[in-house]
RNA sequence: GGGCAAUUAGCUCAGCGGUAGAGCAUCUCGCUUACACCGAGAGGGUCGGCGGUUCGAAUCCGUCAUUGCCCA
């Protein structure tokens, strides 16, 4: 027996235990069938589970679910990132709450710390990943995700390593990677070079300083520059202007002397200099600035380093500022030219500074040698793949944005100078050879051709940038560089779901490692939804304490709740804008399922073995059983162009709103009524109903769908039956036209019930004047029915015209009319009936105007015109009819 | 500054050339033995403004306004 409510707790583990033990998740590489592959995009091993990750994941398993249950041999590839940076924060954290810190170059331990040498580190992130790594996939599990777990990959681990290695090699023998030294983004916090898309621009308000600098031989004449950052002048080596720019014409190719430090130099001509902007001339620090970078490699001044890998200034500046932090060398400086007088005015101003997003703390250009992948090659065919249509993204629109950045490419820095990571596989000899090789032992063996003899070899200490290995996630995974049979068949993907904010990032990286060593896109498809925000549209962080945690959800209102809420405001394009009572109304629509299959099983509905659908007699089952593959068809629709708001709303619409509002009411009359047979084909056509409904919602709602399975004696688990199919034979046009009628007439009534306040239990008749033999037909087949579900007494045809002091309306061709005399407010009547009158008056109004119009007669397609016709005539007679009624009430 | 998107019922959003829709909220009625996490019914919108294309525009084009996001 079915409890009375659904207790999604009580239910999940059990279902997910028992899938996952029976392999029900697992791909088949040697089955026949056509692979469908989905690739995880790897969470971070850090993470667990918020809003963006329930969205992303519950997408790609409706996705991989419903493809598994159409036969496809589904894949769905499991695992995590190592997360560089993130990782190692953690543990290091954990290590500093211990006293101990890294023996690393830039890390300060003073005589109480204690220090692990980097061998030990990253024996303690393997103890931290043993522990604490396996968040983020336990919570997958929790919101259903049906991933192929024996699968599970980690980008450290030894085979996906190795491809890491490989691909490094082979893309410096091509001279696509390479070593430069080049300004990075450096984040003197963490002390690494960090991404351009790990940068963050945040406005800041802080000061413009306007400095004058003394033109050199020319007293009293100065050159005031405007600066956000007067602490970098200690680094100028030139002063920029516009060639253009009447005010400095004269003094291109002066020097100005730098105050403070004593240093001669130029002033030079360069259309970096916006004569609009500021004073017109700019001072450059070729060392610590992007834009100065390039000017002064224009000009070739040179580039001097001022500070150390904690932002601290180096020996470089004058004695009184070495040693100090950025921040307190501004302060200095700033005092220091106030008192030689050398500060013009000082503004406030607002800005962009760029911010590490770890690490929170402003961004220092800085000048290092780094090993850079030369993106903007491998990014060639990425970009033909898409533009020819070999991977389409899904909404399109998005393609401009993977454009616009894939053509703009910048190398791409792959070096961090962290100790948990792939570590370079580069050696250097004593006079700074390079030996890039996958092994120690085979760059030995380099060097001894190269040098004739052993030389002793040191290895690069950097490690590569997550994303890195994260790009070869698609055909590492499957085994690469070893041609395995995986690699074989589920290469390439299917579909890659990500977030837009994440193009760049995988998309786009996986593309260009997918081609150049797999000669193939790695995805057909790439899904991109939007971001889960709150209520009120903002993004969820932690310091606006605006997070909904979807665990706190799935715990609250059931696991198949949030997957429904995701799938139903999931539309293409659009930001997804979370409600908790959007969340309650679909548990509400999980409990509705429930009780309908309650009812059912209440009824004596039970799964008949051999019932073939197509062959029920009566018309409200073969109407219900052309809903169910109506419906299948749309779903069909519906995911084929990734719309699964729609997938979810054509679910919602017709369990609730057709089988459970209609089709059980209707059939409540037939299972308590005398003839035996249709009651036996009604109680097997409900069954087989629900047993399609618990199919086709089973990739949104997995859990309910499957214990109602179970309780309902369905035999084998949903998630390893196949998809329905059905025929144009399931498709009765009349019984749906009947039905549909059926459900207008009951509706009819209903409405002037409401209306004219007809107390429920007062059970009235219904007389039907001028009902066509069809119509007649109708009634009698489906009186008990309509007597039910209007609350009639009896059901009458009538001759003549209706009784004074009837209430009445129009079906078709039929005025029905409830005799309610003494009951009902006349006036009231009155006014129903001429507000309906006026409404088709105005139709009708609109309708002959457009075909009142030779153009339109003209130039419109005929069935339009046709349908237009059709309208007005049937709005026509309806109105007759009611200015008939509305006589007659007039009348009395 | 450049690009993209959005602007439709009180709210959240579908619809994207031919009769303006859904869910929630609101109001009225109802504990009719599947379900009050429910049932029945109702009200509510010159589809951001202006201009254009078209027989016909919420839908296509232009422009302006507002908002959001991405990139400088």
């Amino acid at each position: 027996m079915i409890e009375k409510t659904y207790r999604p707790a009580e239910v999940e583990a059990k279902h997910y235990r028992r899938w996952e033990e029976s392999g029900a998740f697992a791909a088949d590489p040697n089955s026949s069938r056509q692979p469908y592959t989905i690739m995880i995009p790897p969470p971070n091993v850090t993470g667990s589970l918020h809003m963006g990750h329930a969205l992303t994941f519950t997408i790609q398993d409706v996705l991989i679910r419903y493809h598994r249950m159409r036969g496809r041999d589904a894949l769905w590839q499991p695992g995590t990132d190592h997360a560089g940076i993130a990782t190692q924060m953690v543990v290091e954290r954990q290590l500093a709450e211990k006293g101990i810190v890294l023996d690393r170059p830039g890390v300060v331990a003073d005589g109480n710390t204690k220090t692990v040498d980097r061998a030990a580190f990253i024996e303690k992130v393997w103890e931290w990943k043993a522990e604490s790594g396996g968040t983020i996939t336990r919570q997958l599990r929790r919101l259903g995700a049906s991933l192929d777990w024996p699968r599970e990959r980690f980008t450290m681990d030894e085979g996906l390593s190795a491809a890491v290695r490989k691909v490094f090699v082979e893309l410096h023998r091509q001279g696509l990677i390479y070593r430069d030294k080049r300004l990075v983004n450096w984040d003197p916090k963490l002390h690494t070079a960090i991404s351009d898309l790990e940068v963050e621009q945040r406005e800041v308000k802080g000061h413009l300083w306007h400095f004058r600098y003394p033109v050199e031989g020319m007293d009293d004449t100065f050159v005031t520059v405007a600066t956000t950052r007067p602490e970098t002048m200690l680094g100028d080596t030139g002063v920029a202007v516009h060639p253009d720019d009447p005010r400095f014409r004269d003094l291109v190719g002066r020097n100005v002397v730098l105050p403070l430090v004593g240093r001669a130099i130029p002033i030079v001509a360069d259309e970096y200099a916006d004569p609009e902007t500021g004073t017109g001339a700019v001072k450059i620090t070729p060392a610590h600035d992007f834009n100065d970078f390039e000017v002064g490699r224009r000009h070739q001044l040179p580039a001097i380093n001022i500070f150390d890998a904690d932002a601290r200034l180096l020996d470089t500046v004058p004695e009184p500022y070495r040693g100090l932090d950025r921040y307190e060398a501004r302060k200095r400086i700033v005092a220091d030219m106030e008192a030689l007088g050398l500060v013009e005015k000082i503004e406030p101003h607002t800005h962009v500074v760029p911010h590490g997003d770890r690490g929170g703390v402003a961004i220092e250009p800085w000048l290092t040698d780094q090993w850079y992948v030369d993106a903007a090659t491998l990014a060639k065919p990425a970009i033909a793949a898409v533009e020819s249509g070999q991977t389409v993204f899904v909404p399109r629109q998005w393609e401009n944005t993977f454009f616009e950045w894939m053509r703009n490419i910048q190398p791409w820095c792959v070096s961090r100078q962290l100790w948990w990571g792939h570590q370079v596989p580069a050696w250097y000899a004593p006079d700074g050879t390079i030996f890039v090789e996958e092994t120690e032992a085979e760059a030995v063996a380099a060097a001894r051709r190269h040098f004739g003899s052993d030389v002793e070899l040191t290895r690069d200490p950097d490690v590569l940038d997550t994303w890195f290995s994260s790009a070869l996630w698609p055909f590492s995974t499957l085994g690469w560089p070893e041609q395995t049979p995986e690699l074989a068949r589920y290469y390439p993907g299917d579909v890659l779901v990500t977030g837009f904010d994440i193009i760049f990032f995988w998309v786009a990286r996986m593309m260009m490692m997918g081609h150049h060593f797999m000669g193939d896109v790695p995805f057909r498809t790439v899904y991109i939804h939007a971001l889960v925000r709150d209520a009120r549209g903002q993004k969820m962080s932690k310091s606006k304490g605006n997070v909904i945690d979807p665990l706190d959800l799935i715990d609250r209102f059931g696991c198949d709740a949030l997957r429904f809420t995701l799938a139903a405001l999931a539309a293409p394009g659009r930001d997804i804008k979370l409600a908790e009572s959007r969340v309650e109304g679909y548990r509400n629509f999980a409990t509705k399922l429930w009780n309908a299959a309650r009812y059912a099983e209440m009824n004596g509905c039970v799964r008949v073995e051999g019932f073939d659908p197509e062959a029920a007699k009566l018309r409200v089952n073969r109407w219900i059983v052309g809903e169910v593959a109506r419906t299948a068809e749309r779903l069909e629709q519906e995911y084929a162009a990734y719309r699964f708001n729609d997938v979810a709303n054509v679910l919602y619409q017709f369990v609730w709103g057709t089988f459970c509002d209609w089709y059980l009411e209707f059939t409540k009359p037939i299972l308590a009524g005398s003839d035996a047979a249709a009651a036996a084909e009604t109680r097997a056509t409900t069954a087989w109903v629900l047993d399609q409904i618990l199919l086709l919602l089973h990739p949104v709602m997995p859990y309910i769908t499957e214990e109602l399975r179970e309780q309902l004696g369905g035999g084998v688990a949903l998630i390893t039956s196949p998809w329905p199919v059905y025929g144009e034979a399931h498709r009765d046009a009349e019984a749906a036209a009947e039905m549909d009628w059926v459900v207008r007439l009951v509706s009819e009534v209903r409405t002037i019930r409401a209306e004219m306040n007809v107390p429920v239990a007062a059970e009235v008749s219904l007389l039907v004047k001028g009902a066509g033999p069809e119509t007649e037909a109708r009634l009698a087949t489906h009186a008990d029915i309509i007597r039910r579900l209007a609350r009639l007494a009896a059901i009458e045809t009538l001759a003549g015209d209706p009784p004074a002091g009837a209430a009445q309306a129009v079906v078709d061709e039929a005025t029905i009319a409830l005799p309610l005399a003494g009951i009902i407010d006349l006036a009231k009547e009155r006014a129903r009936l001429a507000r309906e009158v006026g409404k088709l008056g105005d139709e009708i109004g609109k309708i002959e105007k457009k075909l009142g119009s030779p153009d339109f007669l003209a130039k419109a397609p005929e069935e339009i015109v046709e349908e237009q016709r059709e309208r007005a005539q049937a709005a026509q007679e309806a109105k007759a009819k009611l200015e008939a009624a509305l006589a007659r009430i007039a009348a009395a």
